[in-house]
Order: structure tokens, then sequence, then C-alpha cells
DNA sequence: AAATAAAGTGTGTTCGAGCACATTTATTGT
DNA sequence: ACAATAAATGTGCTCGAACACACTTTATTT
């Protein structure tokens, strides 16, 4: 009654083998006009729809996709995308796939080559990148895209035609829902935009962030609020800052636009004066630690292992189902307080 | 090199046939103890997993899955579902299944059991529900049961020890993160929770929110909040809650516990003395609006689209991939600000 | 020891799409 | 009109798992 039409049945409807309806639904030509009406006229009437079991059974190539991504260990920002891409894994491990990752120095350009280099050796179908740095990316992009290697990239956004997705969030955007965020929690007063210093992190990153922000400001009629600027390096983040607050006894709100921010809720958690709001990014342990003792109010969470895992889970339906690839897919941007924290701990 | 292990491979190397290797795979029994031990051998050098694709194809079963829901018509909270259910059928539209959905009228026990008639008349593989009305909720799924018909739940929970999945949010958890943000957004002073007159919905969800909301309270130390419980019944919301403004200049939050919010906001956006804060339920085109006009502060997120795209996915991927239904999903309490808010409507 | 039952093993077909190749039909040139 | 060639069409095999069925070997009964 509601079974599926194959192509079989098609060719029993139009009168003509499955041969023909073959070469109609794949537009191979070799078909006389009067053949291609008949098909054509059963294809109206009924809606076929190709079983996407049966196709990927006679396509047994294995496909192979590396992640390119700093190492984990260096900076734990990126521990997370290791669980993303173990949930691909598994979820395609009965599938014809291979899929490698691999770790770069975040701090050493030479690294990020190195890694590329060990990923080429494997003339991989698709890879996977967080592009750290911007004139080397570059360059291998172009490199993959001459090897007929798709390239797509996450977290971070690069100017390329090569590329063919990116997964990641708007960071602007980003900006302003930490503006809203300390606007709302906060009485008017001084803000400080804090970025701490990450030597090999895109700046750009932190820049959109900041723009994001003040934009937010500049947008809203009689703010009474004054932005200031912190650039802090470590290791003087401490002294720094600890000045900061000394000579600013208005601050009220503090923006960090990295996952720096248990730096700065280490050193206000001391500083009793006041209470100072503090909204920053990532779920890293010491943050939500500080989000629970109710130092830091807000984190705005990047989802880093929903980017891992949309990145690989695109490029394998790519392939197995060949399913188009968005060019950009972005995701929302969570806010997370003390309380529904731990849904998004990952 | 690197190529999947079939079950021919495995005969090969064990020096058995493929009939065997099956019979060993599946415990169908009929193997002597030699051929066993060669078999298990070679599984236990390898690791064989068997390709999903081949064995589905096989597998030619027209699986059918109802979904009952509230119509959207009716109460436009549910409207999001639509596209959750529309995206999985999209996903799987390649695949032997048939996916229809079922409305029922809300407010009317006797359409609900209707629609569980009508759902009964196809004989289901498996079916989805919104329970709404408890009674007769347990007593269809019993029905469900006693036909094998698998019954899985979604947005509302009900105690049966015969649904298999519920897919939904932690409700009391849900008060505490609306606890959490008035908290930070008000000073001291008087906070209301508001339950708005659903008649037909479950009372449950708006007890269990208030429940959370009120325990955070408790906790808190030295809390200088004085929290009172109002039950508004339309068409009477608009007086009753202008007369409660009128006594109680000292309201500085309000906490509505259903998708109503928009009721509120409407009276205290003409109410101009004093800011008063507002947190709610559910993205509705409504609420949305005063979230952007500063009327809103807060809404939380039930995400009804991803409820019901899960619940189908998982009944599928149990269907097709023999996936194990986890037996509660509890998703993410998801903060939702004006900046933010594009990235949930849905 | 032969007959019969039981246990173990292998072979062959199926699922639907895709494609190579064989076969048939139409068209052109002489 | 009849090759020669081109165009159109159909047949049959493949992918891997699953399972029915036929066949062979071993165990049990008389």
């Amino acid at each position: 009654m509601d079974k599926k039409y194959t192509i079989k049945d098609i060719a029993k409807l139009a009168g003509v083998s499955k041969g023909t309806v073959d070469r109609v639904l794949h537009k191979r030509g070799k078909v006389s006009p009067a053949a291609l009406d008949k098909v054509n006229e059963v294809l109206k009437v009924i809606d076929y729809e190709p079983n996407l079991i049966a196709r990927n059974l006679k396509n047994n190539k294995i496909y192979r996709i590396c992640i390119l991504l700093p190492d984990p260990e260096i900076d734990p920002y990126w521990r997370p995308c290791l669980n993303g891409i173990d949930d691909a894994v598994k979820e395609f491990k009965a599938y014809n796939l291979v899929i490698e990752t691999f770790y770069f120095n975040p701090e050493k350009k030479k690294s990020f080559l190195k890694a590329n280099e060990a990923v080429l050796e494997l003339s991989p179908d698709a890879v996977l990148l967080a592009p750290l740095f911007h004139k080397e990316t570059v360059d291998v992009i172009e490199k993959y895209h001459s090897l007929n290697i798709i390239v797509n990239t996450f977290n971070n956004q690069v100017e390329s035609s090569f590329v063919k997705s990116f997964v990641g969030q708007d960071l602007f955007r980003s900006g302003r829902v930490a503006a809203k965020l300390l606007d709302s929690i906060t009485d008017n007063g001084q803000i400080a935009i804090v970025h701490i210093d990450e030597t090999y992190k895109n700046a750009i990153h932190m820049q959109e962030k900041e723009r994001g922000f003040r934009n937010y400001f500049d947008e809203k009629e009689n703010s009474a609020y004054t932005i200031t600027t912190l650039k802090l390096k470590n290791p003087n983040v401490e002294i720094s800052f600890n000045t900061f607050l000394n000579e600013n006894p208005d601050l009220s709100g503090i923006f960090v636009t990295t996952s720096k921010s248990y730096q700065i809720a280490k050193i206000i958690s001391d500083f009793k004066n006041k209470k100072i709001r503090v909204v920053g990014y990532d779920l890293i342990d010491e943050n939500v630690s500080y989000l629970n003792q109710g130092v830091i109010d807000f984190i705005i969470h990047q989802n880093q292992k929903r980017q891992a895992y949309l990145g690989i889970t695109s490029l394998v339906e790519y392939f197995l189902f060949q399913k188009e690839i968005p060019e950009m897919i972005l995701l929302p941007i969570d806010i997370v307080n003390a309380e529904n924290a731990e849904y998004y701990v990952e």
C-alpha cells in the first residue's frame, strides 16, 4: 500500500526498462523523446525518492576526513571538541569512514604547518580545521584545494573562496549579547572590556566581540556608561588589573572577551568593596567554579563541541548522502548562568 | 588497506562459510564448538562493525510513527513542533518511514481520545505523544502497549512504566533558572509568580516551575525578597493584575510560568511608575516583541522544536539502526534575551 | 550395522541503485 | 536496398547482511 516506489516500479509503470529510468533520473542522455516522456509522466504522478541505503551500498569508497585543531593539553578551550568529534565518530562508525584528529601547538606556526603536512600525507577527502594563523591557513587551504581536498573551517573564520563551509558563532553578535547582559545586571557606571593576552589567538576574535559590545551601547540612547578597554598580558594580569580597580572605584561591570575570565574573577573575589558584575566566555572548569560562587554572573557558551560535531557531520552527510553543505552554520549564542550550566558543560 | 571487514572476510579468515559467521554473530546456534572458536578468534583480532547500509537494505519494512500533539491553531505554543517534525521527515524521507501527525483540541479530552482512536486505526509501530490529560493518557498508553506499539512522550511527563522514553525539560530546574535571572536583574523587593490560567494544561507544569523558583530563594541566605503567587484567569487577567500592581508598589520582578507573559508585559508597559522586570517562557511572537521592546527581560526557551525532533529521530534510529533510546532526554534550559533571540526563534 | 534423527555447514537469493555491456532499433551513406 | 554506423534500450551483475534451504557430517536409536 504505502511501499516506497523503486526504479523497477517506475520502469514497469512507464513500460520501459530500469536502465532507461536510470538514464532519465541521472540525465545521462541516450533516451528517446518518447521514452523520456513516458518516464517523466510517471515521475510527475508518483513521488519518487531514491533509496539512499541501496545507493550507498554500491559506493563502497572509504572517505577520509582529517580534523586539525590546537592541542587541548595546551589550551583547554578545545577540549570539548574532542567529545564532538567522538560523537560523530561513534555515530558513523558503521560507515566507510576514517576520521582522524591532528593537534598542533596554538603558539607555534611551525607546529600548525607540520600538522598540515601530516594530513597531506594521508591525502584525505576533506579537512576540517580551526584556522589560527591567518597567512599560513590561507596557504594550506590553497594547497588542499589544488589537490581537490575539501576544506571546512570551524570556530575561526578565514577569508578564502576555497573554504566550502564555516561553523561558528557571530562574534559581533556575541559581543552585543554580553553588552545586553551587563546592561541588565549593572546600574550605570563604568564598564571594562578586558582582553587577556592570548598571543596566538587571532586578535580579530576579541576585536569583533568588542565591536559588538560597544555597538550595543552606542545604539542605546542616554546610556550613562563609560566603557574602557583594557589589554592585559600574563603574567602581569593580576598587578595591572588591581591597579586598574583601585584607580576606578566606579567600576560596575567587566566583559572578558576570552575564556580567561577566571583570572579576573579571582582578583575581584578578593576585592570586597563593591559588587562588580562579570560576563565572560567558555565553560571551562575554573569559570564554572566562579560562576557557581557568584563571582562570574554570566558565561557565553561558544559551543565548541557542537561546532566540531557539525563540522564533521556536514562533511559526512555530504559524502555519504550528497547533502549540500551550508556555506555558513551559525550556532546560537547560549547564555549560561549558575543554574543552567550543567546542561552545557561537556 | 583500511577497507572495512565484511562477513565474507571473516569467513575466509576463519576458514568457514559466511553462513557460519552469521550464526555466530547473531547467536543463532547450530555452530560446532570448533567453528565457534575459529570465528571468535578472528573476531577478537579484527574490529568488525556490520555495515548498516547493507543490513537495512534487506530489511525493507515500512515503519510508521504517529505523533499526537495539541492543535497549534488553538495553542501556538505547539507551532515550533511542526518544524521539528518537518525536519525529521525531510531527513528521513529517503528511508522506509511514514510519519504522520495528529492534532487534538487541548481543551477537550474527547478530542484527545478521538485522535488516539485514529492513530490506533493505523496500527503504527510507535507513537510520540504530548500527554496533557493524565488519566486518559495512562489509559491510551496501556492500550498501545498491549498492541506492542512503542510509546514515547515529549514536553509533559507522565508516570507509566510503559513509556519507553521522555523528551523534555526539567521544570523544577527551569524555575530555578528563572529565579536566578530575576535575582540578578532586580534589587530586593517583592517578586510575583504569576500563573496565567490555561485550564487544560497540566497544572503540574506550573507547579514544578514555582517549586523550583521558590527553592532557589529558600536556599539563598539573607534574601530580602517577598514572593507572592498569583493565579490569574482570563478574561480577568488585566483587571486583577492592575489591582495587584496598585496594591504592591514594591513589586520589582515578575515570573510568568506560562507562555502568556505578553499579557503581563502589555499591562506593565502602560504602568510607567517603576521598572519592573519580567521573566517568562516561550518565544512566541508576542513575547519576542515585548522582549525587543525591553518590557520582558528574559525568556526561557522550552525548545519544543527540538523536543519533537529528538522524539522522532530517537524512534527512527531505534527502528532503522537499532540504536538504544535513552529513557530520558533532558534538553538544556536556554536563556534568551533580545540579543540572542533570533537564534532560537523557529 | 543400518536407519533415522539431529546437529552442523555451505550455497544461493534477496533488497534497490548504479553502471557496464550486450542487444535491439533507427538513421545515414552508398 | 543493404551495409555501416549511431542511437536507444534492456540485461545482468555488484555492493554486504540476512536468512531460507539444501546438503553433509555426527549422534542416537533399533
